[in-house]
DNA sequence: CACGATATTGAAAACGGTTTTCAACCTATA
DNA sequence: TATAGGTTGAAAACCGTTTTCAATATCGTG
């Protein structure tokens, strides 16, 4: 497994691209955020540090590491895109709190069998598949206590 | 099990909302139609025998039957919201073909239950939950023949 | 049945996030 | 270092969703 930075340049070179400090800079802080930001909560997280770096160029950007393998693109039907790094091999799920919004990762090979079995069944070849939970988490419910808003 | 009519037409009741034709009218090819229409194609389906109904009372009366509980809400992550017909009981879950757009229905008791040990493990109330497996359908892998575009 | 309070409607505008445009500016290569 | 071509940031365009608003329809009441 190559290294996200080395698969990154090796991304760039193979389509010609060119290696800019502003991509760096987007790489590493990308890198570094080991959340399920929104493109907006992460440039106004860089814009803290890198005033320069406009929306335009990071959203380009991260759309980037999606193509070249390093990030994946989430969406918990909020409206507004995620980005999350690749950082092992295994596929992984999420469990959403919708009060406070922390999102909980989790895998479950069981799952995943039953998945292909489904696909199989229907004469599917999957390509890519989400599986999302949400509701209350621990600290959400535990009290008993709920948003009243 | 009420009928979807009654339901709606209680849920009216309830909070003291009005019972118009347009509202009837939507309702009426809503029920007929069983796909995953988006707002946007649902409208322009409704608007070939009905011109008179505008897109913001159709978006609002979606809206209206989601929240009664005959229509759910959904997001294949297309940029478009989609409504379904609420018919039983069972959640089920959807296989999405990428290449022509099909969308298969399909529940499976033991996924579900597993996703209950899960939520159960991380001390997660599930209030909804979505899986949805993305890729080719039978008739699009089938030859091995893809969509050139 | 007619009235009047209040909800609803359709068109258009506003909204919010994403994507594109474009001129100025870099980067890589020779 | 010259140059071709990719990149940048700001602003505008875009696209689906949501709101606004004046005109209209509905429903409970007199």
């Amino acid at each position: 497994m190559k290294k996200p930075e080395e698969q990154f340049l090796d991304y760039l070179a193979r389509k010609r691209l060119k290696n800019t400090s502003q991509r760096m800079t987007i790489l590493k802080a990308f890198l570094r955020q080991k959340s399920h930001l929104s493109t907006e909560d992460f440039y106004l997280q860089l814009r803290k540090k890198h005033p320069g770096i406009g929306y335009a160029t990071v959203h380009r950007t991260l759309k980037l590491f999606s193509e070249c393998g390093i990030a994946s693109e989430r969406n918990f039907g909020d409206g507004q895109m995620r980005f999350e790094v690749n950082l092992g091999n295994e596929h992984h799920d999420h469990l959403v709190c919708t009060d406070c919004g922390r999102i909980i990762e989790f895998e479950d090979q069981q799952i995943e069998k039953l998945q292909r079995d489904i696909a199989h069944k229907h004469n599917f070849f999957i390509k890519d598949h989400r599986l999302e939970l949400y509701g209350l988490c621990s600290d959400c419910h535990a009290t008993g206590q709920q948003s009243v808003s």
